[in-house]
RNA sequence: GGAGGGGUUCCCGAGCGGUCAAAGGGAUCAGACUGUAAAUCUGACGGCUCUGCCUUCGAAGGUUCGAAUCCUUCCCCCUCCA
């Protein structure tokens, strides 16, 4: 490989990470131009795959089209642990059948981005479901209880009285021996893997291997959790997605962009002189939106999303393709708006539906709603909306 | 094994016999403003057959007119000593 080679694979590999460890072994292992083996692991329990998780497939991606081998790792027996967030230490193990289900989802969805002529999908229960007691002990005689505290989630647990199981302790270890089952070259992983990425390193040093390097930070869209609000999901549809990518805030739209976007630094770069100077940025939101959604979708529903964005919310049109809910009155002549809103599922409770028309949030065919008592007689159909985001259309049967 | 501290509504965290569905912050939801951005302001934030009723403060009992608050037992967590 020329050293320009080598020097724009680095170029693509660093974009979007924030560590390389230790950026001049990936340089030696890059010159010496044989196809490298890229690990990366996946929880066997999420197969519902959002943006977040394709940033590190992306970064796998660009690592194939560099003519290298990406491990697609499945943990499969980590996930009888679960990585200790303090949160669900203990979570409820899958069988088998369950594991094998989430991992054609995770094929089918990951194959959008991987070519899959350079991965490996693995299952880390294969090599560890084999370990003995005796060998479990000789892995966890190779670190020590001050090192495991090092770790960030780790100490903070211990010094606010917060419980850590013994057992936590393996979820690195086993991370660590799958680098050194698997011979990787090279681990991604997002910022909060860091620890578990270098027990990997450490571990493969011990056992002779040449360690591997970590790529770490990928986690910039990682946040992305269903609690926080900020999911999306790459099996969403175009609207939704559209939505969600509109309501990125500006300042960390730029970030999806580095991370997300397929355009190259340069480009996103000249868009960020425009905006200073000047250029709206919902305008670079929705350029960047429509080239997500043509990826997981095609050309054509991104702009139909487009087209639907504009009509409902510049226009205050109630979009198209609302949810249909089929309510039976069961011989009543009518029913509460609350419990309405309640059966569609455009709230979680009566109380909710009350105190959501007190803050005059809902709507009825596109008329405010703020008698709690109103009545809604039946056979008809209605356009229930609470909020800008919630709609169904509600027919009512005798 | 011994001594001490602690378990509160999604999270953090006050409350320590009535005025407690429980302060405050975060998250969330809604309204205003907007570009379904940010910031800001406002309101909501257990449930219901909703001007009242029911269920919550680790669990189960008990004391009391009345308990998240007191007592008993149990479960769980943390710290120190061994």
């Amino acid at each position: 490989m020329s050293d320009t080679h080598w020097q724009d694979a680095l170029d693509l590999i660093r974009r979007g990470s924030e560590e390389i460890l230790v950026e001049a072994e990936l340089i030696d292992k890059l010159k010496a131009g044989k196809p490298l083996r890229v690990k990366a692991g996946f929880d066997p329990t999420a197969p519902d795959l959002h943006l977040g998780h394709t940033v590190l497939i992306n970064k796998l991606r660009h690592f194939q089209d560099l003519g290298h081998h990406v491990l697609f790792l499945i943990g499969d027996f980590t996930g009888m642990i679960g990585d200790p967030t303090g949160k669900n230490a203990t979570r409820k193990p899958l069988t088998p059948e369950q594991v094998a289900e989430n991992a054609k989802t995770y094929q089918k969805q990951v194959f959008k981005i991987l070519d899959p002529a350079r991965t490996e999908v693995m299952f880390n229960a294969d090599w560890m479901g084999r370990m003995s007691a005796a060998d479990m002990i000789g892995l966890a005689a190779r670190s020590t209880v001050a090192r495991m505290l090092e770790r960030d989630d780790f100490s903070k647990r211990y010094a606010g009285g917060q419980p850590i199981a013994i057992h936590e302790f393996l979820y690195p270890l086993i991370q660590g021996y799958d680098s050194v089952a698997l011979r990787s070259d090279v681990e991604l992983g997002g910022t909060d893997q860091k620890f578990n990425l270098l027990m990997g390193r450490e571990l493969q040093k011990q056992m002779g291997q040449s360690p591997q390097v970590v790529l770490e930070g990928l986690d910039g869209v990682q946040k992305m959790s269903k609690s926080l609000g900020n999911y999306i999901g790459i099996a969403e549809l175009p609207n939704e997605m559209f939505g969600k990518l509109m309501s990125v805030s500006d300042t960390l739209m730029w970030r999806y962009m580095e991370l997300l976007s397929f355009r190259s630094l340069a480009e996103i770069e000249a868009d960020r002189r425009a905006v200073a100077e000047g250029r709206n940025p919902r305008d670079v939101k929705v350029a960047f939106a429509q080239e997500i959604i043509a990826r997981f979708h095609d050309r054509a529903a991104a702009d139909a999303a487009l087209a639907d964005f504009e009509l409902r919310f510049k226009a205050g049109a109630i979009p198209e393709d609302l949810p249909e809910v089929t309510l039976s009155l069961a011989g009543a002549p009518s029913i509460g708006v609350a419990q309405l809103l309640k059966q569609a599922g455009l709230v979680e409770s009566t109380s909710e539906a009350f105190r959501q028309i007190a803050g005059g949030a809902v709507k009825l065919d596109g008329e405010k709603v703020s008698n709690r008592e109103a009545l809604v007689s039946g056979p008809a159909t209605v356009v229930a909306q609470v909020g800008k985001r919630r709609f169904a259309r509600v027919t009512l049967t005798p």
